[in-house]
DNA sequence: GTCGCTGTGTGACATTATCACTGAAGGCGC
DNA sequence: GCGCCTTCAGTGATAATGTCACACAGCGAC
């Protein structure tokens, strides 16, 4: 308890700083359901998307994991002794500080910002699923679609995807999509293209999203 | 953590003892979405139920608070100052120790139990809401009343609740539900009567939720 | 008994998912 | 250029689930 604080707020770059660096290639698998885990990770580079899939083989996004994060999952399943409830893709090349569980809980125990820091990593992940649970459960496709091109167009307006792509993101299948898509296109709000989608009246999907079921 | 650590493993119950109790009646709200918070809250007896609510009032069960759990959604918020993002029932009486913030603080600064006991209560709650996403968007309705009912049947294979009750868990509606768990009636499964059902052949119902889709 | 509340049953219809295809767009070797 | 192949997108038929509107049954209060 008597840590001055100056030095607490550098604590988590140093410990990622210090780790060693683990690399993982794009469109790879980092642990599947059942798996058991062994380290603590955070991101530093790179995109994870981390996703459960049903016997069928129909899957559905629970979050990212971006730089900055840490493996939230990850960290439980060390804990708790269990094995991923999930599944993990790098969606581009990754670098991760890996961090030795006896560093982690020493890090845990010393410092004030990484209790902080991994309380809140939590917390955030548990707001997300929160919200995801609300949308699959609650809201309808149609809004599901419109919150995920609102989400990932860029500024010129475009979104780069298949699909197929959105239809995994959004807990719901390709067909489906490619209804409503068309029906979107042909009310003049988007414009399709092979593997990408421009959205021409934004203030009109704005209002389906918003709209009270 | 060696039991020799015996002050260690006396941290938690012996924070609960010091902490003042509050009480609250049955069938109460603790809080609605949008909230603020102001303390952490260990349950010590009854229990909570946690859900989200759409617009248009449909809802879905999120997870139990059961005594010995601390409730997360409570300490999460209080960590990044947000709001709730979802609704909290009482099912039965309640009583809670309440842990003021700075006591909170110093017990996961000094105490190594304090610290798994919370980290490890936020991991359960990601898996169960892992869990929860992935019933509810890959997961048949008919399965996912056929889990309910195993799980919630005495051991005389009763389950007490009423069709609506078993929708709002299951994130489903009650004609759905009244459909199917007639459609079980008439195969001989279940025998149905108001506001409970007892379960005729568990083992055609196990086979039925185990099935891959 | 009647009244009123809650729980359940049911039909018609809308939305979403599933299945089985077809065709269109683009990359690549030649 | 041309053909070949893979991926992406479109479509109709059917099944599953959700929505709406209403009828009726059980049960307690009176």
């Amino acid at each position: 308890m008597p840590e001055s604080d100056s030095p607490g707020e550098l604590v988590l770059p140093e410990i990622v700083a210090a780790a060693k660096t683990a690399a993982f290639a794009a469109n790879g698998c980092l642990f599947r359901q059942g798996d058991s885990c062994e380290n603590y990770l955070v991101l530093k580079s790179g995109s994870i998307k981390v996703f459960a899939r049903s016997p069928g083989g129909k899957e559905i996004l629970l979050y990212r994991v971006l730089p900055g994060d840490i493996c939230v999952l990850t960290t439980s399943c060390l804990l708790s002794g269990s094995r991923y409830p999930a599944e993990a893709l790098t969606e581009t090349d990754v670098s991760a500080a890996v961090i030795p569980r006896a560093d982690f809980e020493r890090h845990l125990r010393e410092s004030e910002e990484f209790r902080t820091f991994v309380l809140s990593s939590y917390g955030e992940r548990i707001a997300d699923l929160i919200a995801l649970v609300e949308q699959v459960a609650l809201a309808s496709i149609e809004q599901r679609l419109v919150q995920y091109l609102l989400q990932y167009a860029g500024t010129d307006g475009r979104v780069s995807a298949t699909h197929q792509d959105i239809a995994t993101e959004i807990g719901s299948v390709r067909e489906v999509v490619s209804r409503h898509l068309r029906a979107f296109s042909e009310r003049g709000w988007i414009d399709t293209g092979r593997g990408s989608i421009r959205l021409l009246d934004i203030s009109a999907l704005q209002d389906l999203a918003g709209e009270a079921q």
